[in-house]
DNA sequence: CGACTTTGACCCGCGC
DNA sequence: GCGCGGGTCAAAGTCG
């Protein structure tokens, strides 16, 4: 190995290093903010417990273009609507549409503006099979219009379309983060919040970059923190 | 032409 | 009882 090839190499194990050292230091912030999510979690968990004893408590908050939930089992008694989850699905703020692909087919079946948000609210019917009994409201958050919030409303009676993405049914709480096709999940049921990868296409780096893209912006995380917290208290029956 | 979306009207529950 | 507001219906419009 000549000197000229030995400095270069030298050189590439040094950057090598710095950005190691980079990723490492980034690794750790996000770890941070999953700390901070999962321990606010607990914290809104524990207070719906208060309110409510009877009913199990859980959140879930989907990112991204593409993503999919199940419904939970829904409590015996005492509720008498439907269960309701909540997803969180960041979108192109100039994107006006409320589109949300979940791996189901629905029917728009109306649309209103409602009085705390000046953008409309989209109603949608589970159309995948006609007997499903699913229902679910798309509307744009109040806080950042690049951020949809999604209400599903009662269990499918099917499974997916296609059935090539399969999501943790009854995850405690989890996020779903996509930054091209579905599907990275951050599974918040646990005391070491896991981030996995379910779609073929989207590998551990690219999922480890846009985690840190959303973890680096404050703007979305004070969205989605806010969203969250409006969710419970204008929907009580949420759980 | 069929499937799907849009949109105004209507229904119904809830608070006052 | 009344009015408000969210949810649903259904006819008309649009698109492939």
């Amino acid at each position: 190995m000549g000197s000229q090839e030995y400095i270069s190499y030298r050189n590439k194990v040094h950057n090598l290093k710095v950005e190691l050292e980079r990723l490492r230091k980034e690794n750790e912030g996000l770890n941070r903010i999953l700390s901070t999510m999962y321990s606010n979690n607990e914290i809104l968990e524990a207070h719906l417990k208060r309110k409510r004893p009877h009913e199990e408590g859980s959140i879930a908050m989907v990112l991204g273009h593409d993503s999919s939930q199940r419904q939970r089992t829904r409590p015996i008694a005492p509720p008498t609507r439907p269960k309701e989850r909540h997803a969180f699905v960041r979108t192109d703020a100039r994107d006006d549409g409320l589109t949300v692909r979940d791996g189901y087919q629905w029917r728009k079946y109306g649309q209103k503006v409602t009085k705390d948000n000046p953008s409309p609210r989209a109603y949608f019917r589970c159309a995948t099979d006609p007997s499903c009994p699913v229902k679910r409201k798309v509307q744009r958050c109040v806080e950042d219009k690049s951020v949809l919030m999604v209400t599903y409303e009662g269990e499918h009676n099917h499974g997916l379309l296609g059935g090539t993405h399969e999501y943790k049914a009854g995850s405690r709480s989890s996020v779903s983060i996509n930054p091209l096709c579905p599907s990275v999940t951050i599974d918040l049921s646990d005391t070491n919040p896991k981030i996995t990868t379910v779609h073929q296409n989207f590998n551990n780096s690219n999922m480890e970059e846009y985690v840190a893209s959303l973890a680096r912006d404050p703007n979305f995380i004070a969205a989605l923190a806010t969203a969250v917290a409006r969710s419970i208290i204008s929907h009580p029956s949420v759980a």
